[in-house]
DNA sequence: GCCGTTAATCGTATGATTACGATATAGGAT
DNA sequence: ATCCTATATCGTAATCATACGATTAACGGC
């Protein structure tokens, strides 16, 4: 009965869940890594990068999409690709907030 | 046919993956920060926190107890949990690593 | 116009995840 | 021994995720 009771959480907790759902998995890493070291990001070169089938990495694509740490824009008949580095930034930096605040909190004491 | 390639994927991905999977849900981000501020860390009261039922919870406590960054006693007939904050330091910074990189590949460049 | 290339989307199959209630188990108390 | 409490596990159902091939759509070149 997979109804999500995500409406229950904190809103911070839901962008930090949010971030690392698009991180957890490895074709998403590499593609992001890619992203970010390439100055040509079309998506034919993910693809001959990729141990994955085309359908498959457009489909991870479409995942970093929606979540908006990448954009795409149609260059003739190819796709180009880029990180948004203002969205992904912020992830980031809730993201290090959320650890922050976890090594703050830390106690060693039980177990 | 959702095999996934996973052996594909430099092992440094697959970490950052896996951590960033245990963190791809807000209850277990919850979980994490009771049990980071929590003196005591009994499975009841996170239960008593969270908006799932009892089962649901030990599935999450499940899932995290496997990646290693928390271990559970049993403490009579209640359970006791706590983050092990070695490994949990490991993923982290391995993802801290993963993210530097991030910024330090960065090109402003298309798009 | 027609063809080739590129990439998104569709259809589909399979496995994983998430949720719950019910049951089993184990320990403490009486 | 019996009962109560706490928690793990089982059974189950629904949804999501991941993968692929096939198809569609959009553009450039001829």
């Amino acid at each position: 009965m997979a109804l999500p009771r995500i409406i229950d959480f904190p809103d911070k907790d839901l962008k930090v869940a949010d971030f690392a759902k698009a991180l957890s998995h490895p074709a998403r890493i590499a593609i992001l890594k890619v992203l970010a070291e390439k100055q040509e990001c079309i998506c034919g070169d993910l693809v001959a990068d990729l141990p994955l089938a085309q359908s498959t990495v457009s489909q991870h694509l479409k995942a970093l999409k929606e979540l908006g740490i990448i954009r795409g824009i149609i260059d003739g008949p190819r796709s180009r690709y880029c990180i948004d580095w203002k969205v992904f930034d912020r992830y980031q930096r809730e993201f290090g907030a959320w650890s922050e605040k976890m090594v703050k909190l830390r106690q060693d004491n039980c177990c």
